[in-house]
DNA sequence: TCGATATTTCGGCGATAATCGAAATATGAC
DNA sequence: GTCATATTTCGATTATCGCCGAAATATCGA
């Protein structure tokens, strides 16, 4: 299934805040396991509310996803929707030589298939 | 040379914006020989006053290149910058495993190698 | 149940962003 | 030089964003 326009801008805006991007970088970084709502506020530096609404941010733009785990919640990078959002930004790549740019599409190909 | 988190969020916060998302893409689209800006305008359906802001805002943050052309200015994607972007989003991915995400970094070879 | 830890929600404040109309600048044709 | 076309700059208005302190919710252990 295709990003739609507003979709892509919603995940960009996600990511163009510096606290959100380091937390996603970290997110990414992390890998499938992820990491729990504390140890991100103090790996960033941000106060736990504050973080909060980033977190919610980033879930709601389908970037990241939470499950509980005990009195955590545990945060994760979703893979497959940032290779969405980049297959979006690279569609039509050239237009008619879509062969240079095109190897854009197959990328990441699990990297855990998100969560 | 690697992209610094500023950097990057000022390239995510160009794109951030449904009307710069649509020109970038129509740049990307329209590949290394660019468009002008009335063009540009046109399509996206923005005032040319709006549209200059816009572009200047993607220009500066290094995802676009201005070059005059008689009465015109002709912009053009900057895909150079582009990788540099998708490379930074995707550093360390999935940590001890880089193999499995890594093959973003090699990617998106020359398409025109920015303007 | 009570207290401690982990996270989220709420209300408000200051800063930034997107758009507009009007005017200014740049280039080419006559 | 004068006019038309193409694009940019300016000033103001409205909406949205990021942060904070305080309070609420959720889970675990004694």
């Amino acid at each position: 299934m295709n990003l739609s326009l507003p979709q892509a801008v919603d995940r960009l805006s996600a990511l163009a805040q510096g606290h959100r991007l380091a937390v996603f970088r970290l997110l990414v970084k992390a890998g499938p396991d992820g990491l729990p709502a504390g140890a991100i506020a103090r790996e960033i530096g941000v106060r736990p509310n504050t973080l909060s609404s980033h977190l919610s941010i980033l879930d709601h733009a389908g970037l990241i996803h939470a499950r509980r785990d005990g009195r955590s919640v545990i945060y994760s990078a979703d893979f497959a929707a940032m290779r969405g959002l980049l297959g979006f930004l690279m569609e039509d790549c050239c237009g008619g030589a879509p062969e240079i740019c095109a190897p854009l599409s197959g990328l990441m190909p699990a990297c855990g298939a998100a969560a």
